[in-house]
RNA sequence: GCCUCAGUAGCUCAACUGGACAGAGCAUCGGCCUUCUAAGCCGACGGUUGUGGGUUCGAGCCCCGCCUGAGGCACCA
C-alpha cells in the first residue's frame, strides 16, 4: 500500500537536515525544523519557528540563525523559494505544479483519500449511543450517537478495525416496576401501535406509586428479583421489552445513517459479575465496607492517598466534619452493593474484560455525557491495575457537554422535558423541505421528501459535530436546524453546485476530458483550494487521535468557503483557455471528492443536487 | 470543603495544543442574480480572550491566586 507523502513531514525532514548541517555542535539544532501549513497565504505555504528556538542555546540572532540554515542551501524539487521572514521564520513556498499534483493525488486517491492507514491491523471499540431500553431517544441522546458515529468513520479510515458496540441499559432495577405495572395496567392497544411512549408512561406512573405505596415497591422489588432469577414469565416479558425498545431505536438509527456492529447491553455481562469481584477480592483490591464491596483508590495509587489527606486535612482545619466524611466516597468504587447486587461500575469492568478478549483492541472509545468523567476516571485506573487489558491499550473516555434549554438550565420534566429526537428529525426535514420545494419546483415529491430528509438531517448532525464535544450545549430549534452560514448544508450546498457544474460541463464539452488535465493555479483562489485539499489527511489523522469530529467539520467549512470564494469570481465553463477550462473542472472534482468524503466522517451525505 | 469541566465580538462557536495582526457563523448596516444553483459572494461594524500575577524571544493555550457558571463527591446508570 503506498501512502501518498506529506509536504510537512517531506520539508521537516529537509529542514531538520539544514538545521543540523549548519549547527553540527548543538543538541537543540539537531532537533529542530518542524515545518507546519503557514498561518497565512502571505508566509508562503509552510512554515518553521524553530530559529526562534534556538536563539538562546545558540546565543545567535534568530533571523541570523535562519539565514545561515538557508545559506547556500539547494532546495528540494517540490519548493519555489524559502526565506526568513518576520521575528526569524522560515517561509517556504511551493511550486504550483508540485502543490497541484499532491493535491490531485489526495484528492483522487479512492480507497483512502491520502489519509495515512496508521491503524492498520489494529482494532479499536467504540462505545457510543447507549440509550436504556423503555425510554424514549429524546435530544440528550443525539450527541453520543452523531459524534460516536463519526468518531467510528473518522477511525475506518484511518485503517482501523471498527467495532461499534451499543451499551444499552436493558438491566436494572427499573424493570421490576415496569413489569408491576405492565401487568397492572398496561394499555395493550397503545403497546401495539407505538410501544416505547406507552412503556415509558407505564414506568413513570408505576414509579410514582412505588414512591408514595409501600406496598407497591415491594412488589416492584419482587418482581426484579424473579427477573434476575430467570422466572420464565418476567424473563419473556423483559425481552419483549428489549424487543419492542430496539426495533423503536433502529428507526431513528436508520434516518440518522447509524450501525453497530454489536449490540451488547448491560445484561450481556451478568453472568460475569459475581467473578469479576471476586478477582476484585483475589488481587487484594476489593474489601467489604458498611456492607458493600468496594474498590478503595486510595489503594492504587500513592498520590491518591496523598491528595485525600490534604482535603480531609483541610476539611477538618474548617470544622467542616461533613465534607471530610464525604470524602470517602470520592475514591471508594462499590462494586458490589449491600444487598447483593452488582452496579454499573461492575458491569463496566465486565465488559472491559470481554472486549479485551474479544478483540483485543489497541483502543477502547467511551462516549457519554461529562457527568460520568469521575466514573470512568474511577474505571480505567482499576482496568490498568487489574491488568483487565493488555498494558497499553488505549483507554479513552470522550465527554460531551450536557443540553439545557435555552435559558441554560437542565430540561424539567414538568415543562415536557426534552424534545424527543423524532421530533427533532421530523422538524428539520420540514423546515429543509419547504426551502427544496421553493428551490426545486420541478423535483417529483418523493425526490423532494427523500432530499429534505438528507438536507434536514444533516443539518442537525453538522450542528452537533461542529463544536468540541466538551461544549455545554444551550438548545435551540433556530440553531440546531440553521440552514445557513456554518451549516451542514451550506457543506451539502457547495458539493452539489460542483456535481452540476461538471455535468453542465459533459454536455457543454462532450468528448473533453479534464480527468488528465493539469491543475494550473494561475489565482490565489485556486491556490487556496489546492492548499486546503492537502491539509484534509493531516486533519483526519487529528480527529482520529482526539476524538474530535469538529476538527473535521471545521476544515470541511474553511473548503467550501474556499471554493464558495472560488466559484462567486473564476468561470469554469466560460473560462476562454481550454486549459484553464479543462484543469479548473479537475479542480472543482477534486473539491467535491474531498467534500464528499468528508461529510461521509461525518455521518452526512452529499446530495447530487439541490 | 475537595475534585472535574467551562469562561474568547451583542449571541453561538473556532483557533492546527506555545508562533506572525485572535478567526467564522448569526444578528446589524451597505453592495452583488439578462453570465456555471443567491441554501451563495464581497465589504463595514464589532475584542484589554473573566481577573491579578508568573514563566517565555513569544501566552487564548503552560504555572499560581482570585471571580463566575455547570457538574460530581457510598450502594441509579
Amino acid at each position: 500500500m503506498d501512502t501518498i507523502p506529506s509536504f510537512a513531514e517531506e520539508l521537516s525532514a529537509w529542514l531538520g537536515a539544514r538545521f543540523a548541517a549548519a549547527f553540527p555542535d548543538s543538541p537543540e539544532a539537531a532537533r529542530a525544523g518542524r515545518v507546519v501549513p503557514s498561518a497565512k497565504a502571505g508566509f508562503g505555504d509552510f512554515q518553521c519557528s524553530d530559529a526562534m528556538q534556538l536563539a538562546r542555546p545558540l546565543r545567535l540572532p534568530p533571523r541570523k540563525i535562519a539565514e545561515t540554515v538557508l545559506a547556500g542551501a539547494a532546495l528540494p524539487d517540490c519548493v519555489e523559494k524559502a526565506e526568513v521572514a518576520g521575528a526569524g521564520y522560515v517561509n517556504l513556498t511551493l511550486k504550483g505544479a508540485a502543490l497541484a499534483a499532491r493535491a490531485a493525488a489526495v484528492a483522487e486517491d479512492e480507497a483512502h483519500g491520502g489519509v495515512p492507514q496508521l491503524g492498520a491491523d489494529r482494532t479499536v471499540v467504540v462505545d457510543y449511543s447507549s440509550p436504556n431500553v423503555a425510554k424514549s431517544m429524546h435530544i440528550g441522546h443525539i450527541r453520543s450517537t452523531v459524534i460516536g458515529g463519526s468518531v467510528v468513520e473518522i477511525l475506518r479510515a484511518l485503517g482501523y478495525e471498527v467495532i461499534g458496540d451499543n451499551h444499552i441499559g436493558d438491566w436494572g432495577t427499573q424493570f421490576g416496576i415496569i413489569i408491576k405495572g405492565y401487568r397492572e395496567f398496561a394499555d395493550r392497544e397503545a403497546i401495539a401501535k407505538d410501544p416505547v411512549p406507552e412503556l415509558e408512561r407505564i414506568y413513570k406512573e408505576s414509579y410514582a406509586r412505588a414512591k408514595a405505596d409501600e406496598a407497591w415497591m415491594d412488589a416492584c422489588r419482587a418482581e426484579t428479583v424473579k427477573l434476575q432469577q430467570g422466572d420464565p414469565e418476567n424473563r419473556a416479558l423483559w425481552q419483549d421489552f428489549i424487543r419492542m425498545s430496539r426495533h423503536t431505536f433502529d428507526e431513528i438509527y436508520e434516518r440518522l445513517g447509524i450501525s453497530f456492529e454489536t449490540t451488547r447491553g448491560e445484561s450481556y455481562y451478568q453472568p460475569q459479575l459475581a467473578a469479576m469481584v471476586e478477582r476484585l477480592e483475589r488481587a487484594g483490591l476489593a474489601h467489604e465496607s458498611r456492607g458493600a464491596v468496594v474498590v478503595d483508590l486510595r489503594d492504587l495509587d500513592p498520590a491518591f492517598a496523598e491528595q485525600s489527606r490534604k482535603a480531609v486535612e483541610a476539611a477538618l482545619a474548617k470544622n467542616d466534619a461533613e465534607s471530610a466524611a464525604r470524602e470517602d466516597g470520592k475514591w471508594i468504587c462499590i462494586v458490589r452493593k449491600e444487598d447483593g447486587g452488582f452496579n454499573y461500575n461492575t458491569t463496566d469492568l465486565a465488559t472491559m474484560e470481554t472486549r479485551e478478549k474479544d478483540y483485543h483492541p489497541a483502543r477502547i472509545v467511551i462516549i457519554t455525557d461529562d457527568r460520568q468523567i469521575p466514573h470512568f476516571q474511577q474505571l480505567f485506573a482499576i482496568t490498568e491495575k487489574l491488568g483487565l487489558v493488555s498494558p497499553g491499550t488505549d483507554l479513552v473516555h470522550v465527554a460531551f457537554g450536557t443540553i439545557t434549554d435555552e435559558n441554560g438550565h437542565p430540561f424539567s420534566t414538568r415543562s415536557g422535558g426534552m424534545p424527543k429526537l423524532k421530533e427533532l428529525l421530523d422538524e428539520a426535514a420540514s423546515r429543509a423541505l419547504a426551502i427544496v420545494r421553493e428551490k426545486n419546483p420541478d423535483l417529483p415529491e418523493a425526490d423532494a421528501r427523500a432530499l429534505a430528509e438528507t438536507i434536514g438531517i444533516g443539518a442537525v448532525k453538522y450542528s452537533d459535530l461542529a463544536m468540541d464535544p466538551i461544549t455545554t450545549i444551550r438548545f435551540s430549534w433556530d440553531a440546531v436546524l440553521s440552514l445557513q452560514g456554518n451549516s451542514g448544508p451550506y457543506l451539502q450546498y457547495a458539493h452539489a453546485r460542483i456535481r452540476s457544474l461538471l455535468a453542465k460541463y459533459a454536455e457543454a464539452f462532450p468528448g473533453e476530458d479534464w480527468r488528465a488535465a493539469p491543475i494550473l493555479l494561475g489565482d490565489p483562489l485556486e491556490r487556496a483550494l489546492a492548499r486546503r485539499i492537502l491539509a484534509f489527511p493531516e486533519t483526519v489523522v487529528a480527529a482520529g487521535a482526539k476524538c474530535r469530529p469538529n476538527l473535521v467539520a471545521d476544515y470541511l467549512f474553511c473548503l467550501a468557503q474556499d471554493y464558495s470564494s472560488f466559484y462567486q469570481k473564476l468561470s469554469v465553463l466560460k473560462a476562454e483557455d481550454p486549459a484553464v477550462r479543462a484543469g479548473r473542472a479537475r479542480l472543482c472534482a477534486a473539491v467535491a471528492s474531498v467534500l464528499r468524503r468528508g461529510l461521509a466522517l461525518l455521518g452526512i451525505r452529499a446530495p447530487e443536487r439541490m
